[in-house]
DNA sequence: CTGAAAGCGCTTACAG
DNA sequence: CTGAAAGCGCTTACAG
């Protein structure tokens, strides 16, 4: 019947002969309503097309029932990551906001956060990896100052905040086991960043893999790298320099994986024979490089799917929906992924 | 003073002895305000931290700043359009919302885009891809019923709606040509899966290519597959089944084109001796394949950017912020990037 | 089971 | 240049 604006609340009171609130209860299913007057006030809103406006509501609860992802600027961030964490927000009625930080400096983080609060975020998601200072802002007051829940991804555990993180030492040692499985004895690892959590988590199961297994892992052995494919076509190229006999690599990423596949397809290198080779992450790319890359198995999509989900159920205690004790630490775990990159059988 | 609750207009009027509409307008800076009162006002504002609240802005204005990007469920949307989107979004002062489609059809789209009109959404990205029937819902009446500037990414241009897309007929001519010009003769395709628009265009150019050289296009040159590294092998494995003297391929994207090199390696073919490759989008892997993969740069996060850009310059003509006409067609165009794979050369 | 009032925090006319 | 009032669309106490 009003075809332009906007069907309110009071129209459809209006147009049902009972009060607003009447028509309030009805939507929110609050209260108790007589069978009757609900089915006719149903009736109406179907008729009239109501829909309740977020933003009125957002006001009157001081919740938005949004949450905020927030990612560096040309983050590494996997669209699966993203993907999972809306589909599971949705799910679960909530709405994602993506934020982008331009300089992980503690202005910028106030600044940012601040802005969630105007818009009364109800949580927000810290999807910028555990490096260098990034976190010093979480040693100020800002996190008790805000007052949102926030859940930090691939991030060190620490006491006062809540992680959702893979187990990346877990993870490791099951690509190292491998590679020592196939007999593999002199094994070198190209790493990310060393400023990086997950980097040195990596590097640290490598080292622990060796020992136990009563192999060196000196320190030439190591090559550093920053995630991108070049940067493994260079880590690779000084491993093999400084070394002839190296039997096998253990890449950070599968990224890097790539580019060390080149780097030894241009020595004439035959792979796996002369060099084992596995990776992390299991990127969609990565089962058909050459040889096929085996790889450890990082499921980004669970990962944001678990972080959405963990964030909401301390978003729902904050406001007192529920009374349980939420975990502070989540983790996922790893699985291996054999390929012909890393096994003489195939 | 006043530690755990927000702070609000009022209470800035208060502690400043004016009228909430005089602290109203410093905040705004909408009407002409005495200079004295206005710093003091500005003093007051910033010793109480006061910050506006979006949500009750949101509820006088009928307008949030917020802007929709919808996109599908396990899209192939790239991190780098995302992140080009929430970049230029939060430089021109807007907030990036992300919703996923779970099913493309008329029923969840239609709910979708009334769940957006409840939050006061300002626009709407719409980047779920040009194919099979997923735009039908374009002809029903919705678009002027949520009555929200649409910008669609990926998508045919035609009356009535923006988009804003890559040229791919031009792009995928200039992989072509570069073929032609190394003196390729043989040149088979491997597209995209015929539902999408941007396959059908490649597909397009690869003929116009080869015709305008004198060259065949027979059916049998072209091979379909679905974007996947998995299915570039296949196709390859088509191809090559069929023909052995072809001496190129134009690949649809840089993932199945990775596919396609597999093939060809574990069929002894020699690249680019045997067998030029070229590919499309310039993915990062795609420098260090093997052996690095010639392309067609599409730049992700350039086409985010521009998205946003021009939505938000239909947003501001909607709410009547300016008064000039909008192109509803905006184009983008690509580069060659030569490597390896299809430059004997080099 | 249902309704009249006050309020969420800001802005838009309207006065002066 | 500044202020008192009404309103954005809904919800939360408070009555009955």
């Amino acid at each position: 019947v009003s075809p332009t604006s906007r069907i309110r609340l009071v129209d459809v009171a209006a147009a049902a002969n009972v009060s607003k609130q009447t028509v309030s209860r009805v939507v929110t299913g609050s209260a108790d309503v007589a069978e009757h007057t609900r089915e006719h006030v149903l009736a109406v809103i179907a008729r009239l097309g109501y829909r309740p406006s977020a933003s009125a509501r957002t006001l009157c609860h001081g919740r938005s029932y949004t949450l905020a992802v927030v990612g560096l600027d040309f983050g590494f961030l996997s669209t699966d990551l993203y993907q999972g964490a809306a589909r599971q927000a949705q799910a679960l009625g909530y709405n994602l906001l993506l934020k982008t930080l331009a300089k992980p400096d503690t202005l910028s983080v106030e600044q940012l956060l601040l802005s969630l609060t105007d818009m009364h975020i109800d949580g927000v998601l810290w999807a910028i990896p555990d490096a260098y200072d990034r976190c010093d802002w979480i040693n100020s007051h800002l996190l008790a100052r805000i007052n949102i829940p926030v859940v930090f991804l691939s991030t060190a555990p620490r006491a006062g905040i809540i992680t959702v993180s893979f187990d990346n030492l877990d993870g490791a040692r099951l690509a190292m086991q491998h590679l020592i499985d196939q007999g593999r004895r002199r094994i070198a690892h190209i790493s990310g960043p060393l400023g990086w959590w997950v980097a040195r988590e990596r590097i640290r199961a490598w080292r622990l893999a060796l020992q136990e297994a009563g192999l060196d892992a000196p320190d030439s052995y190591l090559a550093e790298g920053d995630w991108t494919p070049a940067s493994g076509e260079r880590a690779m190229a000084q491993l093999l320099d400084r070394h002839q006999n190296i039997d096998a690599v253990f890449v950070g990423n599968d990224r890097m994986a790539l580019g060390a596949l080149l780097t030894a397809h241009r020595r004439n290198l035959k792979i796996p024979h002369d060099i084992a080779v596995i990776g992390f992450d299991n990127i969609l790319e990565s089962a058909s490089f050459y040889p096929p890359l085996s790889t450890v198995c990082q499921n980004k999509c669970q990962h944001g799917e678990l972080a959405v989900a963990t964030l909401i159920r301390h978003v729902a205690a904050h406001f007192g929906d529920t009374k349980d004790a939420q975990p502070a630490l989540q983790t996922l775990t790893h699985s291996l992924i054999v390929r012909e990159s890393s096994a003489s059988s195939l």
